[in-house]
DNA sequence: ACCTTCCTACTACAGAAGTAGTAGATTCAA
DNA sequence: TTGAATCTACTACTTCTGTAGTAGGAAGGT
C-alpha cells in the first residue's frame, strides 16, 4: 500500500523510470521503456518490475487501461521526489542545506555568479510572496505555502 | 583490492562508521564502535564487517597493530566522500550544482543570509588563491570584483 | 602456566534492488 | 475464428546491505 508521498524512498533504477514517466505524464510500461535513455533499457520484464514496486510504494497508480495495457500515471512529483533525495543526503552526512551549500564552494563547484543568480531567485521570489499577501506591507514574516 | 579513493562508494551505515573514523583520526574497530552515535551501536562483530568491506573498498587501511588490535585509519577524505555523495546525487537526477541549489532556493532551506555567506567565503577563498600565486598583492577584506 | 578477556577471520542470513523468464489472458488484424 | 503480438501477474536469481554468531588465537594479570 502507498504511504504517504513524503515517505516514498525511490532508489537510482527506480528514480530513473519516474524521470521517463514525469516527462512523459502517464504511460504504459512499455512507452515508459522507450522512454528510457536509449543505452539503459532493461528488458520489458525488468522495467514492469519496477513499476509495479512503484505502485506498491504509491509512487504511481494505474490511470486508466488502453487496450489491454495499463496506463500509469505518477503519483509523488519531481519536486517532492529531489528534495527527498536531498534530504536524506543531508541526513546522511549531517549537514544543513548551509553546510552543504560550503561544501559546493568549497569544492569550486559553485561560482560566483551561480551565486549571485540564485540571490537574486530568491529575492525575487520574497518579493512576490511579500506582494501577495500586503501589496504595500512592510516586514510581513508569515509562512505562506503552496 | 581498493580503487581510486574517487570511485569509492560508501553506503549509509559505512558512512557512519567512516564519519566516527573521520573524528578519531585512527581508531580500532572497538574504538569505532564507541565513536558511533549513542543509540546505533550495532554489536561489534557488524561494525568490524563494516570495517573489513570498507577496507576491501580502498576507503580505510590497518595502520599499525596495537595489542592484538589493528588500528584502522581512514584512505578517504571526509570532503572527498561528501564530494562523492553529491556527484551521485546531481547524476541521479540530471542535475547540476546550480540547479540543486535551485531547489533549495524555491523549497525554502536556504535563507538569503545563506546565500550571503556563502558569498562571502568564495570571494573569501578566491582571494586566498589570488594571494597564494602572488604573494606580494595586497589583500583587501572586502572586494566586489569579478 | 592458566584463565579470562578481547580480537580476528570466517560464515550466515534476511531484506532490498536490479534483472529477467514464463504461463496464460487479451487484442486485433485477416 | 484463429493465430500472432502484446500484456499482465508471477516467480526466480544475484548482488548488495545490514546485522550478527562462532571458533580459535593473542594478551596480560596473578
Amino acid at each position: 500500500m502507498g504511504k504517504k508521498a513524503a515517505e516514498v524512498k525511490l532508489t537510482k533504477f527506480e528514480l530513473e523510470v519516474m524521470e521517463a514517466l514525469w516527462a512523459l505524464g502517464s504511460a504504459s510500461v512499455r512507452e515508459i521503456r522507450d522512454g528510457l535513455p536509449a543505452g539503459k533499457r532493461p528488458a520489458y520484464t525488468t522495467v514492469q518490475t519496477i513499476v509495479y514496486r512503484l505502485e506498491e510504494k504509491g509512487a504511481v497508480r494505474r490511470a486508466k487501461k488502453v487496450g489491454n495495457a495499463h496506463v500509469f500515471e505518477p503519483v509523488v512529483t519531481r519536486k517532492a521526489a529531489v528534495r527527498r533525495l536531498l534530504d536524506d543526503l543531508l541526513g546522511l552526512f549531517g549537514g544543513s542545506p548551509r553546510t552543504l551549500m560550503a561544501q559546493l564552494v568549497e569544492t569550486g563547484q559553485l561560482t560566483l555568479e551561480d551565486l549571485r543568480e540564485a540571490e537574486g531567485a530568491l529575492e525575487r521570489i520574497e518579493a512576490e510572496k511579500a506582494g501577495a499577501e500586503k501589496p504595500a506591507a512592510a516586514k510581513g514574516r508569515e509562512g505562506r505555502r503552496e
